[in-house]
RNA sequence: GCCGAUGUGGCUCAAUUGGCAGAGCAGCUGAUUUGUAAUCAGCAGGUUAUCGGUUCGAGUCCGAUCAUCGGCUCCA
């Protein structure tokens, strides 16, 4: 047989090898660090037979998939010392993650002692040098097995598997310890040099919240103690952008007990920043992208949410008022503002020559979110978002679609943060009909627009089953938080069919009444995960435009202070968000604060300065700017924030 | 909602087996009037998240509630 290798060359082998055996036959020292295979494509185990041409590369510890694997029997070597140390503990999945692994097992709660316990335990296993063996059974024997073993986990997991799928198993060290899995593994324990369990928690058998909740451990695992280190250190650094950590060390909102989950308040600086955004975004849909506003009630009479479906559907998330009294009608908080702007449509007629209706409203939503779904700013249980709907006729639609689209692309570029971001285009679920209303044709029709306006924009994006609304599908644009964790940030929906439920018209040139489109949309999503967002991207140091204070004046001493307040007055008057630091303290002492208040710029003031009528310059991007004249700062700021730039950081 | 951890001045953390709640930073006052990342001295600040229990005595032990954090589920 013939292997290419993936350096295109070519080796000619007699007979049966194994993938281990051709890593040998390369090199020993690549043999030493395999960790799997990778054969015409299809990643596999090293102990894999291979009889025929093919091509392949052997992974190592640097392909994600040779870590991947490395994980993964790093997830085994834990199960192996849990059931080592609590044998009644059940088994149920190890799968290697993104950073890590983790194992869910049926058993009681680890704290971080028995983690440390188990630790040590994986410790000695891998210093044992177990052996891994792999073996395959038939359905009725591999479930023989796991039931002989108690591990009903398994047994399940084993009697879902569709007809004729391979059964495999590895056993590994001399406790006999077995695991129903694919694969791929290590071939012994030596390449796993630094691992740590990070945390344990409960996570539902199968993911279903009607399933038992099962316990379950995260680690991670690299090929040296360097990486393991590495990645803790990382992970510490992560810590300290989190926004809210940072956002409340900041001072940009905090949360009180009294007043709630879910319920942040925000304080003067935060509140800057937002109103900054918000004054940003309705003059920019306003004059530029054709919008009119609707400011509309936040709360309505029952009736409203009966006739939108949300009172049958969606009851348990919204707060709902006077309930249970006869002499009040029933309200809700709004959790959304679809029907609201319907109702501002449907107060005048409209004819076909005046659509597309574009409304956004600056809206707050409210949403009674269960007790522990809550965290920070970017799970709240009232938020604001740039909220909008547009009415359009059917002929509209794409051009509309494509327009939105190309807002919310506006304004991540503007914020910085269009490079950090994932598309989906989520669609309905065939399988699951009664969840969603209309016609296979009409989902199959828009999901296929949706592909080609997002085909066209040029933009990566995955498609994902079952996330649509229920009126229709969506573009969801996504952002990972410093945890790894994805959030949407942004969601365009394409709507064919809500406008029949509200009787919603317009006269076409006919004379007739049609039904309208409707698209759903934010442009730049919710101020508070917004807010979050930005202030992780930016670990606090935001762009000069989006800072809720921009400018610091100096004065050397108090006996410049007369200078600094006129400095101070001359840039407030130019709308430049300014302080003056007129403390007795040494200029170094409140650099050394202004500094650590993350602030963009910083105007030292003293006696030359006062004479000449200008300012010393010091930012955070460069440090010492030079002295400029007071005239010439603030036409070089006010550019700065009308152009909304972000200017590069220089380490200091 | 579920699993787990945590809760001590504004912040970061102390407080032996249950035995007088303490420090640094921040704050305030005074002195210092300062030239590019920390001037000195003094003062004040806590019903130890809340409520209840055990005890001669609770920050510490027990219970409930609330909040925060890490996950699961859910979600903008």
């Amino acid at each position: 047989m013939i292997i290419t290798l993936k350096d295109g060359t070519k080796k000619e082998y007699e007979g049966k090898m194994t993938g281990f055996d051709i890593a040998m036959d390369i090199s020993e020292g690549l043999a030493r660090n395999a960790c799997a295979i990778e054969v015409d494509g299809e990643v596999k185990d090293l102990r894999t037979t291979i009889e025929s041409d093919c091509s392949l590369s052997i992974l190592t510890s640097r392909d994600k998939e040779g870590l991947s694997a490395l994980r993964h029997t790093c997830s085994h070597i834990m199960a192996e010392a849990v059931k080592k140390i609590r044998p009644d503990a059940k088994l149920a999945i190890g799968p290697s993650i993104e950073d890590g692994f983790y194992y869910d097992f049926d058993t009681e709660p680890f704290s971080r002692e028995d983690l440390d316990g188990i630790e040590a335990e994986m410790k000695k296993i891998i210093k044992s040098k177990p052996k891994f063996e792999r073996f395959e059974l038939e359905r009725a024997e591999a479930v023989k097995f796991m039931e002989d073993r108690n591990e009903p986990y398994k047994v399940e997991l084993i009697n879902d598997l569709p007809e004729g799928s391979t059964i495999s198993f590895y056993r590994q060290g001399e406790d006999d310890f077995v695991d129903l899995c694919a694969g791929p593994h290590l071939i012994n324990t030596k390449l796993i040099k630094g691992f740590k369990l990070l945390s344990s928690s409960g996570a539902y058998w199968r993911g279903d919240e009607h399933n038992k909740m099962l316990t379950r451990i995260y680690g991670t695992a690299f090929a040296s103690k360097d990486e393991l280190k590495a990645h803790l250190e990382h992970l510490e650094d992560i810590k300290k952008r989190d926004h809210n950590k940072l956002g409340r060390e900041m001072q940009l909102f905090t949360t009180v007990d009294v007043i709630g989950q879910g319920l942040p308040l925000f304080m003067p600086k935060g509140t800057k920043m937002i109103q900054t955004l918000q004054r940003w975004i309705e003059d920019l849909e306003d004059n530029e992208w054709g919008y009119t506003r609707t400011r509309t009630p936040l709360m309505a009479k029952s009736d409203l949410y009966k006739i939108s479906g949300h009172w049958d559907h969606y009851k348990e998330g919204m707060f709902v008022l006077n309930e249970g009294r006869d002499d009040k009608d029933v309200m809700a908080l709004r959790p959304m503002t679809c029907p609201f702007q319907y109702y501002v449509y449907k107060a005048t007629q409209h004819s076909y020559k005046d659509l597309p209706c574009r409304y956004s409203e600056t809206s707050t939503l409210f949403r009674n979110e269960d007790s522990g779904e809550m965290h920070g700013l970017t799970r709240v249980r009232q938020f604001t978002i740039t909220e909008g709907h547009l009415i359009v006729r059917p002929d509209q639609m794409v051009d509309e679609f494509k327009r939105c689209l190309a807002l919310a692309k506006y304004c991540l570029e503007t914020l910085g943060v269009e490079e950090d971001v994932t598309y989906h285009l989520s669609k309905w679920d065939p399988d699951n009909r009664e969840k969603y209303i209309g016609d296979k044709e009409v989902w199959e029709e828009t999901e296929g627009h949706i592909r080609d306006i997002l085909n066209e924009l040029g933009v990566e994006f995955s498609e994902d089953v079952g996330e649509a609304a229920f009126y229709g599908p969506k573009v969801d644009i996504n952002a990972k938080n410093v945890y790894g964790k994805e959030d949407t940030m942004i969601t365009i929906q394409w709507d064919a069919l809500i406008a029949e439920q509200f009787d919603m018209y317009y006269i076409d040139e006919n004379g007739d009444k049609i039904r309208p489109y409707i698209i759903h949309r934010t442009s730049m999503g919710c101020y508070e995960r917004t807010l979050a967002w930005l202030i992780e991207k930016y670990a606090g140091k935001f762009p000069t435009w989006l800072c809720p204070e921009q400018v610091r004046v100096l004065p050397v001493s108090e006996k410049y202070a007369d200078y600094a307040s006129e400095v101070e007055a001359e840039l407030k008057k130019n709308g430049i968000l300014t302080t003056m630091d007129n403390r007795a303290e040494k200029i170094g002492f409140k650099i050394r604060e202004a500094r650590l208040n993350k602030l963009p710029y910083m105007l030292v003031v003293g006696e030359k300065e006062r004479d000449d009528k200008t300012v010393s310059v010091r930012s955070r991007f460069a440090g010492d700017e030079g002295v400029k004249s007071l005239d010439e700062f603030i036409s070089q700021i006010t550019e700065e924030i009308r152009t909304k730039t972000i200017r590069e950081e220089i380490q200091q």
